[in-house]
DNA sequence: GTCTATAAATGGATAGAC
DNA sequence: GTCTATCCATTTATAGAC
C-alpha cells in the first residue's frame, strides 16, 4: 500500500533542505515546520528536539555517502587504468552540490557534535582509504608498486586526487572544473602517483 | 605612549575568540559584549552590526595567515630538501589550532560570506600555490623535473601533504600526528612526487 | 565614547484540545 | 498524531543619559 508521504517524511525532508543549505544555527525549527508544511509541535512529535533532528538527519547523509563508496571488486586491469578509475569516482562524489553541503555543515558542527564528524570520517574517506589499501597492498605483493605504508599512500593518493578541485569548490573560489579538466588532473595525479611508487631496479 | 588596551582592541579580541570557538551563528553580541568587558553599545559604536564584526574579524585571520606563509627566495638545495622544507611548513601552518578554527569557520559561512572565503583562498592556498609553482617551474628549466601544468603539479603536491593529517584534524577522526608521523609523511609524499616527476631518459 | 535600560523580533519548546 | 496558541529565554539593535 503506496502512502504519499507521512508527515514524518516531509519533516525529515524539510530539515534535510533547510540543514544542508543553512547549517545548524541559521535553521530554525519554526522554519522546518513551514517548509513541510506541518505545525511545529507535529515536528516535536517526531523527533526530541533541533539537536536530535539534526544528528538523525545527518547522520542518515553519511550513510548514504558511504553508499556510493565501490564495493565491487577491483578488475585486472592496468593499475593505471585501475586508480584512474577509483580517482574519477573519488573526485566526482566529493563535487556533488549535496555532498558539498553534507561536508560543510558536518565540519562547521563537528566541534558540538563530535560522533557527526567521526561517522563522516568512517562512512566516507575512511571507507574510499580502506578500499585502495587493498588494491595498493596487492600493487605491491604484485611486485608492481614499493608500498611501504599503505595506508598512507591511500590517504596521500586521495589528497592529490580530490584536494585541489574539492577546496576551490567549498570556498567558492572557482568553478567546477570540465570535463577535460578532470581527466588532465587524473591522468597527472596517477602517473606521479604511480612512476613515484614504481619499484626500483 | 603606550596604552594598555583600547576598547575596539578588547572587542576585537574577545570576537575573535568567540567566533573562532562557536562560529557566526552561536556566538551572540551580548558573549562578545561580556567577554571584552565592556557594555553592548560600545561594541555597536564600533561596529555597525554583527555582520561587519565578523567581516572584519575574518578577514583579518586571513591576512594574518597569508603572512605566515614564506616570503623567502629557495635556497638552491636539493629538490627532495626543499620540498620536504616547504611541505613542513604546509601541513605545520594548517595544523596550528587557530588555522583549524579559520578554516572550519570561513567555510562554514562561506555562502553566506562569499568574498570571505575568497579571501581565506587567495591568502592562504594561493599563496602557497604561487610559491610552489615559481619552485616546481625553475626545476622544469633545470631539468630536473617534467612540469607539464606546474599549477596543477603545485596543487597536487599540497593536496598530497596537507589532506590526510589535516581533514582528519578537522573533523576529530584521529590525534594529530607525531613529529615521526609527519616526517614518514613529508618522505614518501616527497619522494612519490619528485620520483614520479623526474625526467624521463 | 560609554553606560543602563529597553525595544522588537525570533528562537526552542510546551499546554491542552481534538 | 496533529493542530492552534502561547510561554519564556535570548537575540540584534537602539534610546537616551552622562
Amino acid at each position: 500500500m503506496v502512502k504519499s508521504s507521512t508527515k514524518k517524511e516531509l519533516i525529515v525532508s524539510a530539515a534535510r533542505k533547510l540543514f544542508l543549505e543553512a547549517g545548524y544555527g541559521a535553521t530554525s525549527m519554526d522554519s522546518i515546520a513551514a517548509e513541510a508544511g506541518v505545525s511545529k509541535r507535529t515536528v516535536y512529535s517526531h523527533f526530541k528536539n533541533k539537536e536530535n533532528l539534526f544528528a538523525a538527519i545527518m547522520g542518515d547523509m553519511c550513510d548514504l555517502i558511504s553508499g556510493t563508496n565501490p564495493n565491487e571488486p577491483i578488475p585486472a586491469n592496468e593499475p593505471e587504468q585501475v586508480l584512474k578509475q577509483l580517482g574519477l569516482h573519488i573526485i566526482e562524489s566529493v563535487m556533488e552540490p549535496e555532498a558539498l553541503d553534507v561536508f560543510r555543515v558536518v565540519l562547521a558542527e563537528s566541534p558540538v557534535f563530535p560522533e557527526l564528524g567521526k561517522a563522516f570520517w568512517k562512512a566516507g574517506p575512511d571507507v574510499m582509504k580502506g578500499f585502495l589499501v587493498d588494491y595498493l597492498v596487492e600493487l605491491d605483493r604484485r611486485g608492481i608498486l614499493q608500498i611501504n605504508n599503505p595506508e598512507l599512500s591511500a590517504f596521500q593518493f586521495m589528497g592529490m586526487i580530490k584536494w585541489p578541485y574539492h577546496m576551490r569548490l567549498l570556498f567558492g573560489a572557482g568553478k567546477p572544473p570540465t570535463k577535460s579538466e578532470i581527466e588532465e588532473s587524473l591522468d597527472l595525479a596517477v602517473s606521479t602517483f604511480v612512476n613515484g611508487l614504481k619499484l626500483k631496479k
